[in-house]
DNA sequence: TTTATTGCAAAACCTTTGCATGTAT
DNA sequence: ATACATGCAAAGGTTTTGCAATAAA
């Protein structure tokens, strides 16, 4: 196996073996056009490049990857998560409820006041999820 | 059955039968300290005050309250869902990942910004969530 | 060699649905 | 009388887990 890609490099630093499921889905994340992706979606993509692996090993390593920082996992309302790479720049999301794509976008007013406001409620904020769904343009034409 | 309360009409302005199942889950609802609520914990509560009821009929029921604008419906991050008595006045909500409590707060100036983003990336804005996630005042007294 | 990882199948969970029975109108 | 609502049990979809076999270190 190949011990000199930054994939092999990220594994090792997150403290997790160098195996071919987890580079596999590692890499699919560095290369996928979309960035919000499912388990499920994982699991078909590997099958169908004739990759061998098993529905339980894609969300353990799923599972590894965002405790190790690697990705982050959302819940959007009513669907299944989806996971996506952490760039480490923080944002929210606008989901198309019609055909399901997703767009990110950062308010520093925004996360402001979002500090105010935990502050003002005695809150110590770990995380917060901001998500706006809608009709995204080209969905929009589509209805009559 | 009493045919004079508020719940009683309000689940006739629905369209809705009046039926035992739909007036209690209603008035657990309308009395229920906490404003937050799973399927389970109503159907819990309705079988520990013994009152007969199924667990199906409470999430028909339930799903029937959100669809006539009586109930909202939440998906916090990693939770099953939880359902609250829609109160007119939106608000987002913060919630404490040790204890599970929930508070509300509403900020014009986020409300604002977020019909600007999606104005801004052409989305026809439907609907959102903002979920600030953190250790409530009580709670972080707790940890040592 | 030792310890972690995998795959399979089964289970866990939450939620929905088919169907026969029962109930509000 | 009729259409709708209920309860049960079974099925659905997503995610997790036990365990024996396998592979990385």
């Amino acid at each position: 196996m190949d011990k000199n890609t930054s994939s092999t490099t990220e594994l090792k630093n997150a403290g997790l073996k160098v195996t071919i499921p987890r580079l596999k889905i590692l890499e699919l994340f560095l290369h996928a056009e979309t960035r919000h992706v499912s388990a499920d979606e994982v699991y078909r993509t590997l099958i169908d490049n004739d990759i061998e692996i098993g529905i339980a090993t894609v969300y353990r390593v799923l599972t590894q990857f965002v405790e190790a920082g690697i990705l982050l996992r959302h819940n959007f309302d009513n669907e299944h998560s989806v996971y996506e790479l952490e760039h480490g720049n923080h944002h929210d999301h606008l989901l198309c409820t019609k055909c399901g794509k997703v767009e990110e976008f950062l308010s520093e007013e925004i996360e402001q006041i979002q500090r105010d406001i935990a502050k003002a409620k005695q809150f110590d904020m770990t995380d917060h999820t901001l998500v706006i769904y809608g009709i995204c343009k080209q969905c929009c034409k589509t209805i009559k």
